[in-house]
DNA sequence: CTGAAAGCGCTTACAG
DNA sequence: CTGAAAGCGCTTACAG
């Protein structure tokens, strides 16, 4: 493996010189610069990023914290937030790592910036509480896609997100307006009842499937109405089942993820109710599985590829040039399904 | 953030004997570790890891290489063996890399192995071929998981797979056995139908399935019967509206990945069929989706949990120690769903 | 068993 | 514009 020192002996000129060039250093002439970055090419030389990293205390890479391996819908925003990051000519091997929906992703990252001292971090899907308590340590740039941290005020985390509290209105007014007044929501933690997580995302699906609820002349009871659980399928299985038999006559559920709308169905069907015809289901992500379900699932789609771009243009923007944190909405789009009908009368 | 030099002077012992320590060489008084060890723990100190991997030129990481971010089977795969390498006490971040279904996996880890100089390597999924012509230059200890590398002759590349070919075999039984005569294939690559891949994976499943047919009297043709496609949904989708059309009277169908399955379930309902009364179907992996699935959807569970364990104990085995590779299958287990029965006379 | 010292491959003041 | 040199935080022969 070539290193630093081969290019200098090979092009005649200092490893200070060849170094000016690879940092892509304006005090270096067209000349140098010409002969070394041929030599470069010739020999196939990378920098060796260890010793850059000890050298500088900051690696030359990005960071991504994803919370929760099993969600579909995050795992098809890393995916986009990857090929951002490539397209910008970073480096492809941006690191990754996954943490579990309780894991607390600042400790996390805290752990990751001691390790690696990345130069950036992206956060995907988050809970807006850990950072409130946890990310004012934090100095890199950083951006929480999928959760709003407008109202955490970091001057360093930026954050793009679809708008909660408006596409949730939007799910539930899919509901209201097909005729529905039983309706519960499946999904999000038990605080979210008393209003306690106002800043997280799910509970601001929540809030705003309500404030259309009420709009529309549906009363909701938070203890009746409602069924808080994890984001898998299993849960929102279970959590389906706690509902209906709680409400003999449900008519329609929303669940604040297309996972946990999708063990909704199966539970409802091993109920003996037939989608839609005994009950309307509508999910939110607009992950690619909602395509292939029997019935085909409807949906809140976040735009998960705006989503990553706009995240990550922001971010290295912030790293080369320190402007500060944006906060911004990305839209969504209402995506019609095969589970939502009219109720029987 | 303290370093090496900080323990050495606040222990009053020097640096060298710090680092003994550090690495659990065994040159070292019980007095200094246990000094040296409370002053590391009050400081909190944790070594660069930049400056290890310069000094070394290998880092103490594992790294992991994982075939398709959309492939459900492979992410559980990925979030057990991540799991694993923890309880071994490893540095949690193992490094993860998601390659696509058609990128050579090899020239990757390539990259990898120059830019982080990991201690080891998993590749989560594989295409037997591609390490058949480009792994031979790798010298760190290596497994592959899912597929079966006995074959290639690596003696640094172990692998742990299902033993496709017989669960293969099992998946079409358990179509043959029910009565059905007209039995397609989906999945795969289009080389499969001359046997070309022989080492490769998703190839085993085939030919273990066709085997089993023609051992139950069922004729198959590759040209008419069989159906390539990647492992996608929407490519399951496609391959079975094609294969489908072209096979009128077909009653069922093995697609050798279950999100292949999940398209063609949907594929049959939109051709309006219904599963299991005018179609059967199994398919491949027992990914969680299957539970949930309208009807639940009969497949070949593998031991993602064993998998990985097997995997990971022995990769880091061959790392301490250095012993030979090792092959081995993995016992598998047919789920039966609600995708099957016999067909209609 | 322990310490002093060289060196891993870079970057960056500093001097010219 | 360029080079010589210090130093980032470690590990590891080498000497004692």
């Amino acid at each position: 493996m070539a290193t630093i020192h081969d290019i200098a002996q090979i092009s005649g000129y200092s490893i200070g010189t060849v170094s000016r060039v690879i940092n892509n250093r304006a005090d270096v002439s067209e000349k140098a610069r010409k002969k070394i970055e041929a030599v470069i090419r010739e020999q196939g030389f990378q920098p060796n990023s260890s010793a850059r990293t000890l050298r500088q205390s900051m690696s030359s890479e990005v960071y991504i914290v994803v919370r929760g391996i099993a969600n579909t819908f995050l795992l098809s925003l890393l995916e986009k937030t990857q090929i951002r990051i490539g397209e910008h000519g970073e480096s492809a091997g941006a690191g990754v790592q996954f943490i579990k929906e309780a894991e607390d992703e600042v400790a996390v990252a805290a752990k990751i910036m001691q390790d690696i001292k990345p130069k950036g971090l992206v956060f995907l899907g988050g809970n807006t509480n850990t950072f409130q308590q946890t990310f004012s340590g934090f100095t890199v740039p950083s951006v929480l896609i999928s959760a709003d941290a407008e109202s955490l005020g970091f001057d360093n985390l930026s954050s793009f997100t679809t708008d909660d509290r408006d596409a949730g209105g939007c799910a539930a007014r899919a509901l209201v307006s097909k005729g529905h007044r039983r309706i519960g929501i499946l999904g999000g933690y038990p605080g979210d009842a008393e209003g306690e997580r106002s800043g997280n995302g799910p509970s601001l699906r929540i809030r705003g499937a309500v404030e259309e609820l009420e709009r529309g002349g549906v009363s909701f009871d938070f203890v009746r109405d409602y069924e808080p659980c994890p984001f898998s399928a299993e849960a929102g299985y279970q959590a389906a089942k706690r509902l209906l038999s709680r409400i003999p006559d449900l008519t329609a559920a929303f669940a604040i993820s297309d996972s946990l709308a999708i063990g909704a169905m199966r539970a409802f069907r091993d109920m003996g109710l037939h989608i839609p015809r005994d009950i309307s289901l509508v999910g939110f992500d607009g992950v690619v599985a909602t395509r292939y379900t029997i019935p085909r699932l409807a949906t809140i789609e976040q735009d998960v590829e705006l989503l990553a771009r706009r995240g990550v243009d922001d971010l290295l923007m912030r790293i080369s040039y320190e402007g500060p944190a944006v906060h911004e909405k990305i839209p969504y789009r209402f995506v019609d399904g095969e589970s939502i009908a009219r109720p029987r009368t």
